[in-house]
RNA sequence: GUCCUCGUAGUUUAACGGAUAGAACACCAGCCUUCUAAGCUGGAUACGAAGGUUCGACUCCUUCCGGGGACACCA
């Protein structure tokens, strides 16, 4: 932002009087805006300074504002306490924000955090069941993150891994081979095999034995035996074609996608140089491992006595594979938060490996999503499954839009779904990504207050008065701006910082948080500013086009679409 | 047993170590002859406990209490 720098620079300046050395960015990071619009625009605080000139900040304050008051010609400075407080005249902020805006269209907002090319995987599902609620959340938050990295200047490459081979897998595949009689799915293809899921737990409870009977399904999968694989063969494609529905549905790609199938067997060669290296030993029954006692984890198995595979075998073997094909800066597993202590000892084994990307590596780890009664257990049938509840939330959005509007089915449809998105993806990003999220069903499809239809509201509002305007084209003339027209002027021009701290942490909760202060700040100038015919037209006609490809960019971070009308 | 995480109004939550802890839901009272009331305005209520570091702590450190997770030759 230009009145930054002007500021930063003038402080530096004044500094300068003062025998006091200081940094021009380092000024600038620190001047934000106060907590309430009287006190100024951008706020300067002097505690840092205290050492250096021996005073107390308060005196301080007072001293540089006398001092740039001499110098430099700012509409207004203020020392308030330990701060000092500056002034920008309002008009030019206003015109300046407005104008970059409408200049950058949806460009605005982007910033520079290069990292390079960068592969970020999710969501990585079992191929034994259906979507569920953890899924959902581990969607929005990878698609989100993969666009906040797009937006400050890198290469996304979008991934996922179908985990599509182990036990889990064939207890699907012996419950329908059992009890399925060769039957075509009669419903949503990943449904069906779910339900052999839920039916195969059912059944272990009558019958114990099962559970022998699907390790021998195991064996000859892994033997090859053609019969099985062709079972195989048919449900995981059931599965995954489930999958690409929701995917689609809920607007995620992937620009290349790995099987566990064709990867589990090959990290052999990995573990067999660790241990020519020394870095891995062999125990006496002829397993391999690793002791990370020293580095505060425990000892980990990586290829049985027998030779075979465990899981983070693959996982060694793919983090290589992905790098060699890709060649890449960032790697990035979007997986939740119960897998932290693999993925802390996955990377640490890759960096004693000596593999330079290792250092390039992120666990994206988010917080479980909770039932109110509790952990979501598949195998007993208590998970909330994702297309259900988009479906669900998408008729409530229907009906609410059945009540203003008689529209033709397809357009009902199509708008329904993306509020219904909007609610979810916005629900699932909006608390910080680390915590636990206890999904009560009432609450969260909630369309009322800190919601994603409340912003899509605001910003179909905003359009309903471009839409009044005739589109007329505005030239940009300012006579004055009140507090509403000014709250709204220093929120848009906030997003390009807030892209930032987003894409740095890896996080979207600021842009989500960003986006309802943004619609709130809106609403609160709608009702207060009539637009078109006031005396203010050109200001606020422009505004409204601002605050628009703002908000518009904002939720395309979020992985969230507008609708013109709502 | 060890490690990781989270504890903020009744509920869901926000706050680079900095100004009066900010919202939303629910509750109460108002606002539709004015650009969409999925909205706006007003109202009561909160940092788990105790120490410490600091000019200053929701934020950092220690201990305790409570929730969740992990420590598989499962994935």
């Amino acid at each position: 932002m230009q009145f930054k720098k002007e500021i930063a620079e003038a402080i530096k300046e004044t500094l300068k009087q003062f025998k006091v050395k200081t940094d021009k960015t380092k000024i600038e990071a620190e001047l934000k805006p106060p907590p309430a619009p009287a006190l100024g625009d951008f706020a300067f605080p002097c505690f840092s300074l205290a050492k250096s000139f021996k005073k107390n900040p308060t005196d301080i304050a007072k001293l540089l504002r006398d001092a740039i008051r001499k110098t430099k010609n700012f509409d207004k400075i203020d020392a308030s306490g330990p701060y000092l407080n500056f002034f920008i005249e309002k008009t030019r902020l206003a015109a300046e924000t407005i104008k970059q805006v409408l200049k950058e269209k949806q460009k605005y907002g982007r910033g520079q955090n290069k990292i390079g090319r960068v592969m970020i995987e999710f969501p990585s599902p079992n191929t034994n069941k259906p979507l569920h609620l953890g899924h959902l959340r581990n969607m929005a938050i990878g698609e989100s993150v993969a666009r906040l990295l797009e937006a400050t200047d890198n290469k996304v490459i979008r991934a996922n891994l179908n985990n599509d081979r182990g036990v889990h897998i064939c207890k699907s595949m012996l419950a329908y081979q059992k009890f399925g009689r060769n039957k075509k799915p009669d419903k949503k293809t990943d449904h069906f095999v779910g339900d052999y899921y839920v039916r195969f737990a059912k059944e272990l409870e009558k019958n114990s034995k099962l559970q022998d009977e699907t390790q021998a399904l195991l064996v000859k999968w892994e033997n090859g035996d053609k019969k099985t694989i062709a079972l195989w063969k048919k449900m995981t494609a059931w599965a995954i074609d489930g999958f690409k529905e929701t995917y689609k549905t809920f607007g995620i790609k992937h620009d290349i996608t790995y099987f566990e199938s064709s990867l589990y067997d090959k990290g052999r060669n990995i573990v067999n140089d660790g241990l020519k290296k020394g870095v891995f030993q062999k125990r006496a029954d002829g397993a391999i491992l690793i002791d990370l006692t020293k580095d505060g984890l425990d000892e980990k198995i990586l290829l049985r006595a027998d030779g075979t595979a465990v899981y983070i075998t693959q996982d060694l073997y793919l983090a290589k594979l992905k790098n060699d094909k890709f060649n890449l800066d960032g790697s990035i597993y979007v997986v939740g938060s119960e897998q932290e202590y693999h993925f802390k000892v996955l990377f640490l084994i890759l960096r004693k490996l000596g593999f330079k990307f290792a250092k390039n590596l992120k666990h994206l780890s988010y917080g479980m999503v909770m039932l109110p009664e509790g952990r979501m257990k598949s195998r007993e049938g208590t998970v909330v499954d994702a297309d259900d509840l988009i479906e669900e939330v998408r008729q409530l959005a229907e009906k609410e839009l059945t009540k203003r509007y008689h529209l033709p089915t397809k357009e009902l449809k199509s708008r329904g779904l993306k509020i219904a998105l909007a609610a979810i993806k916005y629900h699932f990003l909006r608390p910080d990504v680390g915590k636990t999220i206890t999904f009560n069903p009432k609450e969260s499809i909630s369309f009322d207050g800190n919601t994603g239809p409340y912003i899509l509201y605001a910003y179909a509002r905003a359009g309903s008065i471009i839409k009044k305007s005739n589109r007329r084209i505005a030239v940009l003339k300012i006579f004055s701006v009140n507090q509403e027209e000014r709250n709204l002027i220093n929120k848009i021009s906030e997003l390009p910082q807030t892209v930032l701290a987003g894409a740095r942490e890896y996080n979207s909760a600021p842009i989500a948080n960003y986006v309802f202060d943004l619609a709130q700040i809106f609403n609160a100038f709608y009702h207060q500013c009539p637009v078109i015919g006031s005396d203010n037209e050109s200001l606020r006609l422009n505004l409204t086009n601002a605050f628009r490809q703002t908000l518009k960019n904002a939720l395309y971070l979020l992985g969230i679409e507008t609708i013109e009308e709502m």
